[in-house]
DNA sequence: CTAAAGTAGTTAGCAACGCTAACTAGCCAC
DNA sequence: GTGGCTAGTTAGCGTTGCTAACTACTTTAG
């Protein structure tokens, strides 16, 4: 097993085998969230506190912008706005400027919710870190931002979106 | 933004932030790979992928076996192995010793695709990786086997991890 | 000032994916 | 054989994403 810290794995990194591997392991890590946060207790699924996450660190915004930050369409984030507003963590407001947009605010039971969520509906994930030793925590730190990074920058994909039509 | 440029992790890093924010990006990674692949031509959705990938690596499985593998119910495994059926890529056979289970197997076709999926399909999370430095996508492979190992079943990951003691 | 164009948000309807519950079919123990 | 186990399937539900099309408001042009 490749200790992490060490870079022992110097030149044979193929960008193809590597985005494999990632797609897998993205996309079977989701999945497991998915389950798992759906047993625990009567907390939100991963789209709506990722959303939630979202409203609260960017304050309030609009559904438009709530849709561009997560990178989903208008009418998802409307959905996501209505289905948190109907458990009461978040709120909407008018804006007094411009009769069409609504601005989405976190509510104290969101907020208190966000909390909550951070300490204990990661149990199980926090858990599997601490089996973990601080170094590897560190790459997954790391990796974390990366991916951050890499989702950022809509401009590349929307190109390439842009050029493939058929279908 | 390579080298020495990354001062992450200087400080201790807490279970549960590292947790929520390994959440966040992997719900949101994965999303975003569910948009690009249906976009981009004739090619499998993630799940599938990743359903004929362990396939393809695991040999002929059952169904049952493949649900385990992907951590996913049998019911939702024996969709989806009809679903790679209807496309071809994988062709079922009876245990001549046990009437009950079916085998299932990776076709030339399915075979063929892979070996394209990899290719074409991670194209845009391969062109994202490029922009990486060598050392970055080292992160990220490391990362990748820490999400695998995270993935397993507890007992699975004790057994594993038993070199590096937490602590 | 009114008409056209643009923008924010929503509604409606579709498909993918995950689940549980319940059924069928084959195997094995008695 | 009968009863119980296991493998696989079918049926039905909820979530989450999408696109298309609609409403309501704002802005711009003439």
């Amino acid at each position: 097993m490749a200790t992490p810290e060490t870079p022992r794995t110097p030149p044979p990194t193929p960008d193809p085998e590597l985005a494999s591997r990632l797609r897998l392991v993205v996309v079977r890590t989701a999945r497991r969230l998915r389950q798992e946060s759906g047993g625990v207790g009567p907390e939100l699924s991963p789209t709506l506190t990722a959303a939630l996450a979202t409203i609260d660190r960017c304050g309030p915004l609009t559904p438009s912008a709530l849709a561009e930050a997560e990178r989903i369409q208008r009418p998802t984030a409307t959905r996501i706005v209505a289905r948190l507003e109907q458990h009461g963590l978040v709120s909407r407001a008018s804006d007094p400027d411009d009769g069409r947009v609504s601005l989405v605010e976190i509510t104290r039971e969101g907020r208190a919710l966000m909390k909550r969520i951070r300490s204990r509906k990661n149990e199980y994930l926090a858990k599997r870190l601490r089996t973990l030793t601080p170094q590897e925590r560190e790459t997954l730190t790391a990796a974390a931002e990366l991916l951050e990074r890499l989702l950022e920058d809509p401009a590349a994909t929307a190109s390439q979106k842009a050029a493939a039509v058929p279908r």
